[in-house]
DNA sequence: TGTGCAAATTAAATCGTTTTAATTTTAATT
DNA sequence: AATTAAAATTAAAACGATTTAATTTGCACA
């Protein structure tokens, strides 16, 4: 069912039937109540690839995920979900963990007209053909834009900071072995606060005292087992809390206690994180404020020119201690 | 950047331009290459709001979940976003609890213009309107669609039988209290399953012997927490894996352990399951088969007539035994 | 130099909605 | 009844890609 068979049926012409579906002032009440009242008992739906084609909008956006199957990004997904829908809007979740897939997801979100973009942890490199296109863009993490545009925001995360907060919790404690679960990437601001907290404690980074591994369960727990083959150290931050389950249960497999002999913890704070039969240490952050940041930001430069949000803002950790770090006991 | 465009550039028709960039054999095959090329030099993207109006297609899928953030459907979620992914085409992923967001969901789908819709553990009657629509429409779960069409496929889940199971399973180890961590509904499958095996092993089953919750992790922690002031059931099926971490937690600030004063078990297999300190007995399935059978049998209804794959299929869940679940300490 | 046939190209319509500018209708005023 | 202003409606074009039917071009052969 078209508007234009609407209008034959009511005698009049399609543009009024348009109008009228959209109770604009300039169709006469009586009109508009015949056209609407007709609408919904032949059930007419409005055909979103002609109004796409007319408007040059999709009214959808994209979010581009390194893994959407990361519980974390799972988490936050929900609520993105939540408040695109709110606003009549429908999302593309892209999960795109390696650059080419990155691609083929930019050149989609393009063909597809979407009104805008939040990507998480992109580089921005990738991104670009977006920005080209004039597409709004909301950046989350990652590295930040060379460009500066009316159509680019970013949520950046205080990396450096949870890294060193989280160090330094495990050096007050009592612990000086202090092994990265995952791989030790000194470009990336999160092993950098961990570098710092130790120098500062005037203990020197040992690059071999890293798993190494992906932050998937099964490497990161592989990671962990290979690693306690050769050292032993007295706690491990793990790259994130998925990482950090797998890292506890190859201390536990290999015969250990968390904390007791080795104390754990991660980043990000996901549901689960207080509910495990070992509660978790980690750095966590505000998940409803940064997705209401990142939508909220997104439709401000969909739907306005930008500046009723900020370009950017920089999320704090916060330290929360639970089961898996505990203190250092004493060995005579 | 248009057909229109880069034809007007070339001096030829947009019809030409059309058909070259489709690398249809009616194009001399020079005409083809200047065509391709000038487009790939202009950065030329078809624009899909024009092609949908034109082929009456979408070229997406809608994905209807009860919830995203459930970790499961987070999990089926990345494969089947991946076997879409190859197949050109995109997702729409919609988080739909209640009823009435559904119905808006199911909508929003067919404003869209979807080519195709998976639904989970949804109502029939409230996806009718993708049917009336012709809509391919393939269900996980659920109760089964009173109507028969082509046009509808489905994946049953044999929850009677993983009840039973996992039911069966504690009991032979000795467990005779065993307790239903969330709602007990003998409507569902999974309860009666579960109801059965008690029967046959002379156990009546006790109804106030539940912890009533919802299946997010605080409400079953609490649930369980506030059943254990007046019961104490020496094992727990938890309505599914997420639901089990709660119970356990329970357990565990109650002073009691898990396996030793109560056991626990679940449904789903989670990725994070086998990784837990205390690692979850579960009943698991194939959720890259499940996948994989979700989006061929779709995609099947979409560009053929669908008799490629099969109307149904039911998933046979296995048992996983793991820590969660131990032997009964005979206490004389 | 035509004739016929195949190959290559194109004009024009179509998909459904929206919008602008123009037209028609209605009502009010003289 | 004529004039004018306001209100209501509508014709027509536009968005971009695709497709059918028609036309043009090229070539081989007589």
């Amino acid at each position: 069912m078209t508007q234009k068979e609407i209008a034959a049926m009511l005698n009049i012409s399609p543009a009024t039937v348009c109008l009228a579906l959209a109770n604009s002032q300039r169709i006469k009440q009586e009109t508009r109540n015949a056209v609407q009242k007709l609408a919904k008992n032949v059930n007419y739906r409005r055909n979103l690839a002609g109004r796409m084609l007319q408007k040059n909008k999709s009214f959808s956006v994209g979010i581009i995920f390194p893994s959407i199957s990361h519980i974390f990004f799972g988490e936050l997904q929900e609520t993105i979900h939540h408040k695109i829908l709110s606003r009549d809007y429908l999302a593309f979740f892209i999960s795109a963990p390696e650059a080419s897939e990155k691609k083929k997801a930019v050149e989609s979100m393009i063909e597809r007209n979407v009104d805008g973009v939040i990507a998480f942890n992109s580089d921005f490199e990738l991104l670009k053909p977006l920005v080209d296109n004039d597409i709004p863009l909301m950046l989350y993490g990652g590295n930040s834009s060379p460009v500066k545009t009316a159509k680019i925001k970013h949520v950046q995360l205080d990396r450096f900071e949870a890294g060193f907060c989280i160090t330094s919790h495990l050096l007050k404690n009592g612990y000086r072995k202090i092994a990265y679960g995952g791989t030790l990437n000194l470009e990336e601001a999160r092993c950098l606060g961990y570098k710092s907290a130790l120098m500062q404690a005037g203990i020197e980074l040992d690059e071999n005292l890293a798993t190494g591994s992906e932050n998937d369960l099964e490497s990161s727990y592989n990671g962990m087992l290979k690693l306690l083959e050769s050292e032993r150290p007295d706690a491990v931050i793990a790259h994130n809390d998925t990482t950090a389950i797998g890292v506890i249960r190859a201390v536990i497999d290999s015969g250990l206690k968390v904390p007791d002999d080795i104390a754990v913890a991660g980043f990000d704070n996901i549901n689960t994180a207080q509910y495990l039969p070992v509660s978790l240490t980690t750095m966590g952050h505000n998940k409803e404020q940064t997705a209401e940041y990142l939508v909220d930001g997104l439709f401000d430069m969909i739907n306005g020119d930008g500046s009723a949000t900020p370009d950017m803002i920089m999320l704090k950790y916060e330290l929360i201690v639970r089961e898996s770090s505990g203190t250092k006991k004493i060995t005579i």
